[in-house]
DNA sequence: GTGAAAGCGCTAACAT
DNA sequence: ATGTTAGCGCTTTCAC
């Protein structure tokens, strides 16, 4: 009871080894009998030892533990991190998470030096408008970032296949009847929503349909951005009789200014996201929707961050991994009415 | 760029001054003339000085990093976080997230150890299952929980009001004209769905209602819960006019299997929810609801963790923020037809 | 008000 | 295979 988390040197004498054996044997670094090994590891479950990560990281050793800089309250993040989360402690690590603010105009540093002093490596999924990137790299610090940065990021990213997935969407529609198929777009700082704006111009234009630059609304991914997207598609003559949202929380505002113009999904215009969060299935109707495996990204992320600290290259400098598609409610052929 | 980052000795030997001073004067202590504080404080804002917090914590000193234990998948848990970070970097300090697993099944030393090992104090939101409560209190570290935790946690805690806003919730469907209404219950291992039932009950019989057993449903807070708590209720002979579901995202399963019945959501049913999660404005209709202060939750919960850190006794063992009546579209009078 | 010494718990480097 | 030495960057004594 005086001592709740004996030291290494205590579980050291107890054993009857030097401290450093006893580092090597808890660490599982070679050098140590099996039999001192399995001796001192038991001794040191049986004491409650812990190691001490200050102390660890300090003396220049690994601690373990990897970080994650995010904005945490978007339903992506918060999967992505729960799937970071599983594979970390699955490899013998521990994840912790600095939420950063919405709107932080603060020098990035402090957040990164923190971090560097208690992590081995840093999982960035930063907010658009940042120079965390710079600062990232000036740290020294092993890093990846989620959704790809552009070519002067130097880091290695995870994402999934917007472009494919835009593409399924769009096609989608265009397999149900629709012709005049409007887009709202994301960020378009973010690689992910030039690519899904991409790939609705790319697939439009395969496709035979037409291209009118006034059924391309410009968004960010918000959910008011979507609706003031879509008040601005539905003033539109002829009327867009589907749009493909680039996330499902801007699809949601759409669904909103749709309704506020007294339409109905899906029979006056139909509406496809790209996320698949988990409300997406309980709206009314539920949405139909390009499905990213959010949480599959957060385990690559952090294999490929695990790679990176016990220095081996990253497999790859870009992951992309692919999304489906999942009808729902949300979209139907065109009625003849609107076909005009 | 050798060294990114200067040691305090590295500023004190610039400064002319001992590295004790030098410490003194950063950390703001007494014992610094006024000109040489200053003079040290620019200088190491200068050199780009950051305290290594490593070093900070394991010389016993306070690292100024608070911790927050929470299941981030909720939105609840999200908004919570959020304002607890403004708090935090408000009052100079940074913090970190721990982001539990949905079912932990392992021991929770290593995540409460780890915790201690760089936070000052820790702000749990537990998920209801736990034994966190005995490790935490036997880790001799300030903690503040979110939400009571009962009589025999012994950590003061932050919550909001939720008997007052469950008779909130039931006084507005009985002034809509309410008489048969169903409370869909939470996870009862939590004081805030104790609370919330225990409402219902009192505010039913203050108004003369009666209480049917078999109008409580069962739930745990969770979509899935709320989904199969109404599907019980609708099979009620006579169906109830009215549900109050313990928070939003079971008042939407609700919703969901209202509807999968073949009923309108508020023609054949009202239904009121808790918490006002950012989503209830767009469903359709628009959740009626009783807002939780979530953010201002999080920002007292580190105000008290920060008088704990500093020493202080806590302002008060419990606090309870008011919640408030969020009036949408999901409440209407009972149709005549129906109140029978 | 200021400084010197000691040590927090650990690991890398260099013995043996 | 094991032990010894040194030091990470800081703060707490306890001097002056």
């Amino acid at each position: 009871m005086k001592k709740p988390v004996p030291t290494l040197a205590e579980v050291a004498k107890v054993a009857g080894v030097s401290q450093m054996t006893a580092s090597r044997a808890i660490n599982n670094r070679s050098g140590v009998s099996k039999e001192k090994r399995e001796d001192i590891q038991r001794i040191a479950d049986e004491m409650g030892y812990v190691v001490n990560r200050a102390a660890q990281r300090l003396s220049g050793g690994r601690t373990r533990v990897i970080g994650v800089m995010a904005q945490l309250h978007t339903t992506f993040t918060a999967e992505l991190v729960l799937g970071a989360g599983g594979a970390a402690r699955a490899a013998g690590y521990e994840m912790l998470v600095y939420s950063l603010p919405d709107n932080d105009r603060r020098p990035p540093g402090s957040v990164v030096d923190l971090l560097r002093q208690i992590a081995d490596g840093v999982i960035a999924l930063l907010p658009y408008e940042s120079d965390y990137l710079e600062t990232l790299s000036a740290a020294h610090l092993p890093v990846i970032t989620v959704d790809y940065r552009g070519e002067e990021s130097p880091f290695p990213s995870v994402a999934s296949d917007s472009y494919e997935g835009g593409r399924t969407a769009v096609r989608h529609l265009a397999e149900l009847g629709h012709r005049r198929i409007a887009h709202i777009t994301g960020n378009e700082r973010l690689a992910s929503a030039r690519d899904r704006r991409r790939a609705y111009l790319d697939t439009m234009a395969q496709l035979g349909l037409a291209i009118d630059p006034a059924q391309i609304a410009t968004g960010d991914f918000s959910q008011r951005s979507g609706f003031e997207a879509a008040n601005r598609l539905l003033a539109l003559n002829p009327r867009p009789t589907a749009i493909f949202a680039a996330n499902d929380i801007s699809a949601l505002g759409a669904i909103s200014a749709i309704r506020d113009a007294g339409l109905r999904v899906p029979e006056d215009l139909s509406v496809v996201g790209f996320d698949d969060i988990p409300v997406a299935a309980q709206l009314h109707p539920p949405l139909t929707t390009i499905r990213q495996p959010m949480q599959q990204m957060g385990r690559s992320a952090v294999n490929m961050l695990l790679a990176l600290i016990v220095g081996l290259e990253a497999p790859s400098p870009r992951i992309t991994l692919p999304t489906q598609l999942i009808v729902r409610g949300s979209t139907v052929p065109p009625t003849a009415r609107l076909r005009s």
